[in-house]
DNA sequence: GTGCCTGCAAACTTTTTGCAGTGCG
DNA sequence: CGCACTGCAAAAAGTTTGCAGGCAC
């Protein structure tokens, strides 16, 4: 690790102007747009949910045929992301160590399946409890981390168990 | 330390009532109560929140004057304990790794300073949302795990950072 | 006395770092 | 063309397992 800039990040927009002044972290120049880091952002972005490290991995490599993807690639591309605030880092009571698009997507909670394993995005945030409340012993809540379990429509369809 | 929930399982928890009180499990058919195994159950029961393997480990060193006590049994213990429900695993968005006292302490979320990092249990459960609800999308929520960050009371009073 | 436990160290797993070659800008 | 980036492999950090001896029962 190291940078902390604002990279350009994928090539969504047709007329990407420049890299816009309104960017959260100042941006580093020398930073480069690489295939690999187009795919990982590009993987991220289209997840209904945070993804773990081999999922990135193994999805980087078939998205990338021919060209080998690294798993050091990945866990730089992913810190680098973090930096940039293009990614979250998310870990989940299960353990799971999980990144997941950030940005236009506000603060919102986590359901993972307890049958299949996967994790998806509950947008909206169920905890109605004031940030800067003080909690009985004089604890001030600033931010909180909410992951519901249970099971997935997929796997309620499918009454046998099928560990992903 | 990432990988899916621990219980690697070494050996089938055991269903028999050794030293049953109240106890919750069952103990297993030929555990031993050694020195170690009550000074590592009581460090957890007398803990305000779980507690990292290296906390429990000085703890541990700390009670037991003269007699190591190899980070391994901690390991071993620990799993142990959490297989007869006599401790439950915690792992935090910030991804420590801890355990804490089971048992008589139902549900209850967790608060982490982010000054000091100290994790204190909030003996009581903020989301009011009933277990076996269906969120939109068919998302069966059967369980949650939710954790506080913001500035514990110590930290509160002492405005210099102090990241022990 | 039996065999469950323990400490020590090696084995594993997951993540980070060092290097030299590669390709983006 | 220079230097950031990448893949590979070694290094670190965290956790588990194999053993021989110790101790609870």
């Amino acid at each position: 690790m190291s940078s902390s800039a604002k990279i350009p990040a994928r090539r969504p927009a047709k007329t990407a102007s420049k890299t816009a002044s309104k960017a959260v972290a100042p941006a580093k120049l020398g930073l480069r747009q690489t295939r690999q880091r187009g795919v990982i952002a590009a993987i991220l972005e289209a997840a209904p949910g945070p993804l773990t490290i081999p999922e990135i991995h193994q999805q980087a490599l078939k998205a990338q045929p021919g060209s080998n993807v690294g798993i050091a690639t990945v866990y730089r591309t992913l810190n680098l992301l973090v930096e940039n605030r293009r990614a979250q880092l998310v870990i989940l009571p299960s353990g799971d160590t999980r990144y997941e698009a950030a940005g236009h997507k506000g603060h919102h909670d986590h359901f993972q399946c307890k049958t299949c394993g996967k994790v998806f995005d509950i947008d909206a945030c169920l905890l109605g409890l004031a940030h800067g409340a003080i909690l009985p012993g004089g604890y001030r809540v600033e931010g909180h981390e909410l992951t519901l379990t249970g099971q997935c429509p997929d796997c309620a369809a499918k009454p046998v168990k099928r560990m992903r």
